[in-house]
RNA sequence: CGGGGCGUAGCGCAGACUGGUAGCGCGUUUGCUUGGGGUGCAAAAGGUCCCGGGUUCAAAUCCCGGCGCCCCGACCA
């Protein structure tokens, strides 16, 4: 768009800017040469593009058996909230108050040629589009709510909600996204706190399973606790700039919903109590977060479990004779793939050499390219090329190429293909562990805690804390962190376990908090 | 909201200071060539120069007004 981003050092193949030279910048090149979305001519809204979207959708079906396992129904709620029921619980209100698109008008006209939104159209109460969904479903639940019989009540929905932020970045904060919020509501208080525990490890479950990333599990503090909920348990992936990324959310609501829209149920004593609810999401975010923790300077990685190709078939050729008989054996390779379950695409295109069609698959992510060629017939092998090896220390990068390269017996090559995806899958986990080990520390004092986090840099940093809300201001405005989660205790390593005194104000404190930067 | 940048072919950009036939690279199309990490050659198609007004014989270019997007900060998933 703009001079300066084609002035940007590149030092990375395919015009992506390194990690190294701005890792930023590098992320935007990504998600725009992987094809995943595209900035749009609305402010903040971003076009998924369909590989982006083809990524979402596994990540949805993933995320929507598990809700499904775990009891849960989806429906659909609407778009629009008046102005008047958002209102209805203050803190919730008061939180989303600064962001929150407003419709007031529901007509156009055409005055002196030009189409302007019709003066006579207004609405006699504004609508605010969702922020979130709590208000609107609430408001039905109270009529679906009568008895102990009716709980508990697991709803989830998939929709889309604005909030029209300040500063935007594709996937990561956009102005309308696109996620999942469970809504639920039980009889107790017990119950409800359960609900939050199962759906934080459901996301749990498939940051790490699925995405490969592995997470830190735990409460939000007070401050950073969602609009209206007693708690709020939380999910942190750090990415490979060393910054946190909140990549799920699970929250307690206590009665406060139940109140503000009246939702009363008979006990089994027969007396009328308020129910206990629980939401939680996650959204079009997650897509970020599996960009910034997999992906290298050549393009987008991606764990077999979601990518939408697995395996690329690059026939090589020189004459048609030779362009026949390796495309065909390709499509038999192809189909022999698909029945275990592997999905592949040839790539025949003509008039494209096939380096061109590596780099192409490359920046896309797919996890294993295959290339057959005259020598590959007749030796009856294939050349089986993985998308990445964990890296070690000082490789170059051809010998790192040498060892993603392998030529396996045909039938070999095709029958381990399953488990070689499985391995990938295992290997992007350990190495986004890896990564994320190096970059955490156990500190204790302020100046250690200063040289950790000076300039740019970041990670996880295990610290003792009891200081009060305003004490997090202090270390948030002094070194640009702040407390991630006041984690689960087995989340805690356990070099990093019991007790000691608060790293700002000296004060006791009974275990260690998780400090970042933060996106 | 404050600071900066940008708007010209599908994409990335030059041209603007000094007004005078609308340019370059990539991509696309056609033909040949090439093919185990981005082949090369030739030809062709492709434009509301963001919008509106003004100055001028003449505006992408100068002046005025507007719109939009991106980046950096404060807010957030």
């Amino acid at each position: 768009m703009s001079n300066q981003q084609t002035q940007q050092p590149v030092t990375a193949s395919d015009g992506i800017t390194s990690r190294a030279a701005d890792y930023g910048q590098w992320y935007l090149d990504i998600v725009k040469r992987a094809d995943l979305a595209d900035h749009s001519s609305v402010r903040g809204c971003m076009v998924i593009k369909p590989h982006g979207y083809a990524i979402w959708e596994k990540l949805q079906r993933e995320l929507d058996d598990r809700f499904k396992a775990t009891g849960h129904v989806n429906a659909y709620f609407p778009l629009f909230i008046p102005l008047s029921m958002l209102a209805k619980e203050e803190e919730h209100a008061a939180g989303f108050a600064k962001e929150c698109a407003v419709v007031t008008h529901y007509r156009l006209k055409t005055i002196d040629g030009k189409v302007t939104v019709d003066p006579e159209s207004k609405l006699e109460e504004p609508l605010i589009v969702r922020p979130t969904s709590e208000t609107i479903i609430w408001a039905q639940y109270k009529n679906w709510i009568q008895s102990y019989r009716d709980l508990p009540l697991l709803i989830n929905q998939w929709a889309n909600v604005v909030r029209w932020e300040m500063r935007t970045r594709l996937f990561l904060r956009t102005a309308e996204f696109l996620w999942q919020e469970g809504h639920t509501a039980h009889a107790t208080e017990s119950e409800a706190r359960e609900e939050v525990s199962r759906m934080l490890a459901v996301y749990a479950d498939v940051a790490e399973n699925v995405m490969a990333v592995p997470v830190v599990r735990g409460h939000k503090t007070e401050g950073e606790r969602f609009a209206g909920a007693i708690d709020t348990q939380c999910i942190e992936g750090m990415m490979q700039d060393g910054k946190a990324l909140q990549m799920g959310t699970s929250h307690y609501l206590g009665q406060n919903f139940a109140k503000s829209a009246d939702v009363k149920f008979l006990n089994k004593e027969g007396q009328l109590e308020y129910v206990h609810a629980t939401s939680w999401g996650v959204s079009t975010r997650l897509v970020g977060a599996l960009i910034m923790t997999h992906s290298d300077d050549n393009g987008l990685i991606l764990p077999p479990k979601l990518a939408p190709i697995h395996v690329v078939i690059v026939p090589i050729y020189k004459t048609p004779e030779e362009q026949e008989r390796t495309t065909a054996e390709a499509q038999a390779v192809a189909v022999e793939l698909r029945a275990q379950g592997v999905a592949v695409k040839v790539d025949d295109r003509e008039g494209m050499q096939p380096g061109a069609k590596y780099y192409e698959w490359e920046r896309k992510g797919v996890p294993v390219r295959i290339e057959i060629g005259p020598r590959d017939l007749e030796k009856g092998s294939l050349c089986v090329v993985r998308r990445f090896v964990i890296e070690q220390d000082g490789e170059s990068e051809r010998d790192l190429r040498k060892r993603k390269k392998q030529f396996v017996p045909r039938a070999e090559a095709i029958a381990g293909m399953p488990e070689l995806m499985q391995t990938l899958q295992r290997e992007l986990l350990e190495r986004a562990r890896m990564m994320r080990d190096k970059r955490t520390r156990i500190i204790d004092t302020l100046d250690d805690y200063e040289a950790f986090f000076k300039g740019d840099g970041s990670g996880f940093a295990w610290v003792h804390w009891a200081g009060t809300h305003e004490d997090e201001d202090i270390i948030a405005k002094r070194f640009e962190t702040s407390i991630r989660c006041l984690p689960f205790e087995n989340q805690i390593p356990e070099a990093a376990r019991g007790p000691g005194t608060c790293i700002l104000t000296g004060q006791p404190s009974a275990q260690r908090v998780l400090m970042a930067k933060a996106y």
